[in-house]
DNA sequence: CGAAACCGTGATATCACGGTTTCGGTGCGATATT
């Protein structure tokens, strides 16, 4: 029997035998001494918090093998490397993806059985299958790790439909306990993380969401030449090296020319290059040979670089989460660094054309009535139903996820035995097309009102992942300048007359309220006059305190 | 939704204007071609 100390001196001795880490980084040790107690876990942790060691220092230990699914065979491919540098069977890494042959997978497979190897890299879409699924849970892995977890809820839903049968898949492999990782989650992430993975009895465990070093500023653009000029002027004053985000491909060509032309060493990235120039440029990044890099939303999982001193939008991100996470990769060497967002009305509706239309009920339940039909490819399911490669993924992800979609074999799908009759199951999933979207523009919502809060951005955005901060964060431009109308929010010192009780909180931060329409939600936060309350269907809601107030919109739930 | 490309018209021989169409992010994996 293992007491508990014992665990942790073992855990410890394993990441100095084979790390050389002397000590452990702040957060990592309770989340490895759940995993080797064997039990689920969801850690959200900024990414250079060392977030591979949660799995790997305990991956040592275990009685088996650690299956690690990640979303990005480019990211794999340097986690596989940098255990593999070690150069000890203990910490040996093999993958299982699109890149192996079919010999290479056998291999690897084998490598695991024989001991040569403790970590098996793969993807859902691997997953999937079912000789897969076979071969893999043979190996009697004693741990699965997801990695980047939010993806599934960000991703799976769009065009990794794979994702989202992730629990049903890991179960397929014996169901070992699940690890689950990630930068960046709001509570409704958080729960989509942990309903789709099926974790047992986790709470979230949560480190470095304020990033005390990240000064934030955000400069309403009227127009273009105004943005160019707010641009231009972060990088004459700041000498280091930057990323701009832009929403669109041809967006971050333009302006890594226009950059160039006035005399900035700027590139660019986006997902519409081939792999070879990804790398060159990803590359080029790392060893500080581009100083400004103009990139899309592609650019970003797996950045570990310390010296990152800004990050630019130059759009409106989709969600707060992804605001988040894309100025999360400034300022990791813990020196001052700037997240400066540029942002115009406009830049609203690109977001709410990627949150995508209504869905048509007649082409769902046509294709749930094929699929009731037996078992289809995809490729069979495209001729039989006439739809388009991406908007039968959709429609395959959305029936996914009111149980009408099952995987048999290797690549074929089919509606299983519980599945409702097609006519219910259309409806269900365009109920559940509309909730996701209602949410999705929730979140659009929110990140329009930090963008024009006047009161402190860091309370809001920690807000907006469920932390409650009393006190403001002292690092925002809304801090450090107070707009001249700005509220009275707390003040930072007793000096300030904050007389003013924060807003008269109705109902506590944190807790559970009651809202005709909406249903139930949870009290986010207090700003002005405003509260923000997250509802479970509707998304985030902003509400006058005075009008909630005068006409009991809310009742304690 | 809105920016930009496209296209036709008009008054003149190059462009200006307005209407219409198209496109827009994130990546796995399988398949076809060198």
């Amino acid at each position: 029997m293992i007491t508990l100390p014992l665990l942790s001196s073992r855990i410890k001795r394993a990441a100095k035998k084979h790390f050389g880490w002397r000590t452990l980084r702040p957060g990592q040790l309770a989340p490895m001494k759940t995993v080797m107690k064997r039990r689920d876990a969801l850690v959200v942790m900024p990414t250079g918090g060392g977030k591979s060691a949660l799995y790997q220092v305990p991956g040592t230990l275990l009685p088996g093998p650690t299956v690690v699914i990640s979303p990005l065979l480019a990211l794999q491919q340097d986690q596989i490397a940098a255990l593999n540098e070690y150069g000890t069977p203990a910490l040996r890494a093999v993958r299982i993806s699109s890149a192996e042959t079919p010999n290479q997978k056998a291999e690897a497979l084998e490598a695991i059985r024989n001991g040569e190897a403790r970590f098996l890299f793969t993807t859902p879409e691997q997953l999937a299958s079912e000789p897969m699924q076979v071969e893999i849970r043979a190996l009697r892995p004693a741990l699965v790790a997801v990695d980047e977890a939010h993806c599934i809820s960000a991703w799976g839903p769009d065009f990794r439909p794979d994702f989202l049968a992730l629990g049903h898949l890991i179960r397929a492999i014996g169901r070992p306990p699940v690890l689950a990782l990630t930068a960046t989650a709001s509570p409704p992430v958080r729960d989509d993380i942990i309903k789709r993975l099926g974790l047992r009895e986790v709470k979230p465990m949560i480190s470095g969401l304020d990033r005390s070093n990240l000064f934030l500023e955000v400069a309403y653009c009227p127009d273009e030449n105004y943005r160019w000029r707010r641009l231009t002027a972060l990088l004459d004053e700041d000498e280091g090296l930057g990323i701009v985000y832009v929403a669109t491909r041809r967006a971050a060509e333009e302006l890594a020319e226009k950059l160039t032309d006035a005399g900035y060493e700027a590139a660019y990235y986006h997902g519409g290059m081939s792999g070879g120039m990804r790398e060159e440029r990803h590359e080029a990044f790392l060893a500080d040979k581009v100083q400004v890099m103009v990139a899309t939303s592609a650019f970003g999982m797996g950045i570990d670089k310390p010296n990152i001193r800004w990050v630019a939008h130059v759009a409106l991100p989709d969600s707060p989460d992804s605001y988040f996470q894309e100025i999360g990769r400034a300022g990791r060497d813990g020196a001052p660094a700037r997240a400066l967002l540029l942002w115009r009305a406009e830049d609203e509706n690109i977001q709410r054309y990627f949150t995508g239309g209504a869905v048509d009920e007649k082409e769902v339940r046509d294709l749930a009535a094929v699929l009731r039909t037996g078992a289809h490819t995809k490729a069979e399911l495209r001729e039989k139903t006439g739809l388009g490669t991406r908007k039968l993924g959709q429609l395959l992800a959305l029936l996914e996820q009111v149980d009408s979609v099952a995987t048999i074999g290797t690549t074929k799908v089919l509606a299983p035995n519980y599945a409702p009759p097609a006519a219910e199951a259309a409806k269900l999933a365009v109920a559940e097309a509309e909730r996701q979207q209602t949410v999705q523009r929730s979140r659009i919502d929110m990140m329009r009102a930090f963008a024009q809060t006047r009161s402190c951005r860091g309370q809001i955005l920690l807000a907006y992942f469920g932390e409650h901060a009393p006190e403001p964060c002292g690092h925002c431009d809304n801090c450090l300048n107070p707009p001249a109308d700005a509220p009275v929010s707390p003040a930072p010192s007793a000096a300030a007359t904050a007389d003013e009780p924060a807003a008269a909180e109705l109902f506590p931060v944190h807790s559970t309220v009651l809202h005709q329409e909406w249903g139930t939600g949870m009290v986010l936060g207090y700003e002005e006059d405003k509260m923000t309350v997250l509802f479970d269907t509707v998304g985030y809601k902003t509400l006058s305190v005075t009008v909630v107030s005068k006409r009991s919109l809310l009742t304690p739930g």
